[in-house]
DNA sequence: TTGAAAGCGCTAACAC
DNA sequence: GTGTTAGCGCTTTCAA
């Protein structure tokens, strides 16, 4: 059962092959007539054009690469939502990979992305082998690093600086008294690293002890982790005054493991997350975060994306640091039950 | 600035181009010499394979299709989790594609992966335009449809019934000796009507009035909506004795609005939800659902798809029910904190 | 084990 | 506005 070429429409059309290629893809360039002819034995015989042999012919893909670290978060699924909410209208297909929080993997996915042709790639992050940053940087296309903020971008980079995230979520815990002040993640990336830094930071500065509660093996960030490493750090008489999660959802883990033990929050406990999540604002007692722009930066890169590749020229190094903002809200309220900042 | 292609490889090699295509297809057929020769000019030369030109030549493209109504759900992240997790170290690319709960995106998305000639198409439903099935069934390609059971499969099917499921979480409140039970929704796609008209049916059964509660516009479940349509229920002085979520996120919700203002549950309220997420026995009441198996749906389409690629000649149609369970918790218990079955 | 020739299905560039 | 010609970069024969 042989394919359906373009060769095929055409001669069931009576024109010649490159009519029916325009048909396709600029259709105004056909008298109507012959239009309706090709497209009406385009229908008929159900042709699907190959894009393989489109690609190679034209080398153009109108397609671009996506690495991202996981799909199993909500954090990415919303960057993802934000970029192909901005690439698809604009004709270009996505294609994400995704490097299970490994650098090798990364290499093997943007291996993967230029042979494939991509136009541009959007890679969450900023730390790549060596291998996979000359490969980027010879491939001579718009490279978007994103999340963080690089000290030596490839070429374009949209992000935040996590560390001084972490400072400030740590800052404000230390301004409202808290001495014991621990700090909880799950899976150790390089973001979550970064946050860890901040902290440690911001406790050395005041001559505080840091005490860190990191899980055992690398898990990702959920309500259950978080609920798993409060216990253990409550069974081992561990308590804090307060507790910085690096997720929203082991904060809110955190809060149910707190219910369960009868720790009032904020009154005995304060607890701060991460990414100010959807749920967090709803959250009894509403869970104090720093908010972080995945949409925005999705949006952006995108947007950034369709501008170099209209340029045609290669663009400089460019950088957009997108901030966060700190969201104060019970969990971490020294009266009670309001936040001092509205 | 060229592109490297096999012919620059093939000349610095000093051996001829289809030697160079078998070194990185089969190296087992080349002398270990040559096999050298010529990985050391792909080095020298950052050689990196279009692909397009091998899926024209091949006619293979190992790549497999994939379509999902949306990735702002963890239920289909944890389904794509799966098919990655199998597909990937098998050798083949997955494409996702999002038809955004719409049949007419989801046609286009069948004829861009048709038009990739993708190896096999996975798709979440089993409601498509008379078009897309029509496109399905011609491509003589393993298709598998996901997380519903179709009447008239177009080729595999696994998925569960989402209307018994429905059923079955309405009899548990309605058992438990509940008369005035809310259905709450936020976007009522396909799987939500069926368990909407699951829990008609239960209501009807016993000859009690329905009451759906279904958020005016679309919009995708959350935390956040849960609280919001409960809020709405409970100012228009509508409280029901019991509430059915199509989803846990708006159970969640549900049961923060509960805690806001001061209903106890399940003491003055009894609350269930859909999917069985994670956070889900950790809530506090732990909330009962209804589990549901996306992990093993990913899995075994994934699995199906290889075995469908490996026998070559077409299969026949073949359906298989995942099922779903019950998970009574205490947001359903009426002895006050212990539910019935462990 | 290696190579030569032909072609996968489409489009760019140029003619008419 | 339409057609002709010549590839795009690989792999599939088939032959040596």
């Amino acid at each position: 059962m042989r394919r359906i070429t373009l060769d095929d429409v055409a001669s069931l059309a009576g024109v010649s092959p490159i009519t029916v290629s325009r048909v396709l893809r600029k259709p105004g360039s056909v008298s109507e007539a012959l239009r309706l002819r090709v497209n009406n034995a385009i229908e008929i015989l159900g042709y699907v054009p190959n894009v393989a042999a489109s690609r190679l012919a034209s080398s153009r893909t109108h397609t671009i690469g996506v690495i991202v670290p996981t799909l199993y978060n909500v954090i990415f699924a919303e960057y993802l939502f934000a970029l192909h909410e901005v690439l698809i209208p604009a004709g270009f297909q996505v294609i994400v990979v995704n490097s299970r929080y490994s650098e090798a993997e990364e290499e093997n996915a943007i291996k993967a992305l230029l042979g494939q042709r991509v136009e541009a790639i959007v890679i969450a992050g900023i730390h790549h082998t060596p291998l996979s940053r000359q490969l980027l940087k010879q491939a001579h296309l718009p490279i978007v690093e994103t999340f963080e903020l690089s000290d030596d971008p490839i070429n374009l980079n949209i992000g935040m600086s996590q560390e001084r995230a972490g400072h400030i979520a740590t800052r404000h815990l230390i301004d409202r008294g808290f001495q014991k002040i621990a700090f909880l993640t799950g899976n150790l990336d390089h973001r979550a690293q970064s946050r860890l830094d901040g902290y440690h930071e911001a406790m050395d500065e005041v001559g505080l002890k840091s005490l860190d509660m990191i899980a055992s093996r690398p898990r990702h960030s959920s309500v259950a982790l978080g609920s798993e490493l409060f216990a253990g750090m409550y069974e081992r008489g561990d308590l804090p005054e307060a507790v910085f999660c690096t997720d929203d959802n082991l904060a809110l883990g955190a809060m149910q493991e707190c219910r369960k033990r009868r720790l009032r929050v904020p009154d005995d406990i304060s607890i701060i997350g991460f990414h100010d999540l959807e749920f967090s604002a709803c959250a009894a007692p509403s869970l104090s975060s720093i908010a972080t722009r995945r949409y925005e930066t999705g949006m952006l890169a995108a947007e950034k994306v369709l501008t170099a590749l209209d340029a045609s020229t290669r663009q400089g190094v460019h950088q957009i640091n997108l901030g966060f903002a700190l969201v104060p809200r019970e969990s971490t309220s020294v009266d009670g039950r309001r936040p001092n900042l509205p």
